[in-house]
Parts: structure tokens; sequence; C-alpha cells
DNA sequence: CCCTGATTCGC
DNA sequence: GCGAATCAGG
């Protein structure tokens, strides 16, 4: 993975936009590791983590007085992407060919929810192009089934579980 | 089993 | 700097 400027303005979005190591590292085609490796060398904020290594803990037991070192942080990590305003131009999705994949298991995905237009335009909010740039955009094309990706990115997004190697962008 | 993210450490 | 391995928790 060659971290360029653009790789790297690409992880910030998609981590800003609050999605899973793993969904990030799908998405751009490396490890979720990867992804995480990078973000903490960034210094992006990390976000609430399901564990915390033994840094509190150590602390505590040095001082015993007190403070009961609460350590929960609620912080509901979903963060909506960033809307998307339907840009016409919907040219061709080219979802034509690429076979259902069974989505396997691959359940909800960042339990985004849709406070409007849930009804009308579901369109698919794969990112596309350069955030922070004007051409960025997101796919747009229809999405498939409830699902918040058109059936192209709905096949990249929720694999097996395992492996997924391969770019995309 | 699946998942999550953080840190470590050889490269 | 990179990221797989590992850790740690759900």
């Amino acid at each position: 993975m060659d971290w360029s400027a653009e790789a790297i303005e690409t992880l910030r979005a998609l981590w800003a936009e609050g999605h899973s190591t793993a969904e990030i590292g799908r998405r751009m085609g490396i490890s979720k590791n990867a992804v995480v490796g990078k973000a903490h060398r960034l210094h992006l904020p990390a976000r609430p983590s399901p564990i915390q290594r033994e840094q509190a803990a150590a602390s505590a037991s040095s001082r015993p007085s007190a403070a009961p070192a609460v350590v929960s942080t609620p912080a509901p990590r979903p963060a909506a992407p960033a809307v998307v305003p339907a840009p016409a131009a919907t040219a061709a999705p080219a979802a034509t060919a690429v076979p259902p994949r069974a989505p396997s298991r691959a359940a909800a995905p960042p339990a985004q929810v849709r406070p409007f237009q849930r009804s009308s335009a579901r369109s698919c909010c794969w990112p596309i192009g350069e955030p922070g740039t004007p051409d960025f955009r997101f796919c747009s094309a229809e999405a498939f089934a409830g699902k918040p990706y058109c059936l192209e990115h709905a096949s990249v997004a929720y694999v097996k579980a395992r492996d997924r190697r391969e770019d995309a962008a």
C-alpha cells in the first residue's frame, strides 16, 4: 500500500465517517490492520475501542484514592455518512453483470440512521473520487434492497468475512 | 465462531 | 513507515 496523499485523504474521510477499520480496509482493498496502523500513525482520533490496554488499570493502581476510573465511553460511533444529495447525472450504474454474490451473513452496515428520504431516493452512498474535491461524489446508483449501496458496491462492501483483497475505489 | 480496534515489533 | 501478528474485549 503506497500511502499517497489521496489514499490518506480517503482513509481520513472514511475514518471520519465512522466506518469500522475492516470496512475501510474492504473499501480500500487493504487489511484492517493496515487501516488501523496507518490511522494510528496519522494520529487520527481513536474511536471507542471495545477494549483498552492496561494503561488505565496501571494508573488506577498507583492512584487508589477515589476516582473509580470510569472507562465507559458511550460514543455511538455510527456517524451518518455525509448525506447524499442525488447528483442527477447517474450515468450507467454498471452493476449489470455483477453476480449477487450472496451477502452471506453480512448483516447491517454501520448502523446509520436515515431520518429522511427513506422511501424515495435510495441511492448508493459508496464514495467515489477524492473527498474534499469538487469531483467527489457518492455512487448514487440505485441502492439494492434496503442496503446503503448499489448491487455492485454491496458486493465489495459485504464479503464473507474473510479475505477480499481487491482494489476498488 | 464472528466481530471490534490498539499495540507491538520484525521488516 | 509499514502492517501482520497479537492482544483484548464483545
